[in-house]
DNA sequence: TAGATTGTTAATCGATTAACAATC
DNA sequence: TAGATTGTTAATCGATTAACAATC
């Protein structure tokens, strides 16, 4: 895998899943190469910022060519990082913890799903793709056993402070934050990736009252 | 409800629902005024950039002073147009569309949830939170009874060309998209808000493959 | 009045775009 | 070789931060 040192920047970063789901797509309609120009026009880019953004990792492409699309591809997958899979276990399995376990392919996202947790007694016992919901309670022997890195957090925001807490403690390295309680506020040395769909939702809202 | 006439950024426009958030919070925990440096210590911006959003809407605060929670509190609640809602349908009651309509304050967002659409014969007739679910061929006689004028589309990428398609023709004029559609590059004058959930993952990933 | 903090202008920083020499 | 398109440097643009006069 070829890369540079320099550090990348966030809207660089950001890009890179989309890089990759377009060449997927590409790949799969059985297109051999493409230019950055093409690519770029496809994606609603400048060709310009596809090189730059490319560039940061390596040289990909051939002058005069363009860029082989199943090389590219393999490329980002490794530069994203999905040929190791990061364990991880996800807090709380009501309706968005649910979906979350029934939608995301979390191998195809270089994750591993090794456990679910939540206390609702009508949940614990309950197996959902082939994973038997806990009680938290047993949070603590669980990760002596498994050392999950990621946690996904779907719990209710007065629930996460104390689990967050324990979560660290047991060795929690990143989580992806469902919950609106701010972990990066609370905690150093960890990563937090957060998503506010409301925030997502309210920001369109604005964007709707504006047209008119 | 005071205002300035340039184009707000989208920088800024994302910014909003988080200090509205914000504000919400200190108001209810009874705080009555907070000056820009203290917000920014809380929220981890500058207060020189909350000044700076804070004043492409008008002058909140008073100088030597800071500004009062809940008067500004008052103020992004209008400028994210809070008072006014959105008729909106959903469509797909998988479990990310049921995941939503249980979880999702849609009022508190600027929404209001007037229909919901799938076409699973076990779905259908089913009520969720007050709303029955109907089959999409019941779609174009909602439309022209209720005008909704946001579509939530929970639905897979196969079934979004052709049901956006319909949606635009019965009136639809926003998009808060789920599926992996690309909505903007088919059709224009329509806004879209895009939640790509597996690229959040995916970047979590990268960077959590970084940090040794 | 003195102290504090805003609103706003100017300076800096970073990200995007344009240009072009290198080269396939 | 001629044409195309990359990799990369330089120019531009926009967003963030700093500074400070205005003023409560």
């Amino acid at each position: 895998m070829a890369s540079k040192d320099t550090q990348i920047s966030m809207s660089v970063v950001r890009r890179l899943p989309r890089y990759y789901r377009f060449l997927y797509d590409l790949k799969e309609n059985g297109v051999v190469r493409i230019s950055s120009r093409e690519l770029a026009e496809r994606m609603g880019l400048t060709a310009s910022q596809i090189r730059q953004d490319l560039n940061c990792f390596g040289e990909f492409g051939q002058q005069g060519y363009g860029y082989l699309v199943e090389q590219l591809y393999e490329e980002l997958y490794h530069i994203l990082g999905m040929d190791r899979l990061t364990p991880a276990i996800i807090l709380g399995a009501g309706n968005l913890g649910h979906a979350l376990i029934n939608h995301m392919n979390f191998a195809g996202k270089g994750v591993r799903l090794d456990g679910i947790f939540d206390d609702a007694p009508t949940l614990i016992g309950k197996t959902i793709h082939d994973i038997t919901v806990q009680s938290t309670d047993a949070l603590e022997t669980f990760c002596t056993n498994h050392s999950p890195k990621l946690a996904i957090l779907c719990i209710p925001k007065e629930a996460a402070p104390r689990l967050v807490e324990r979560l660290v403690a047991c060795g929690v390295k990143a989580f992806w934050n469902f919950s609106h309680y701010d972990i990066a506020m609370h905690h150093q040395d960890v990563l937090v990736e957060n998503v506010h769909l409301g925030d997502s939702l309210m920001a369109l809202s604005y964007l709707i009252n504006q047209e008119k």
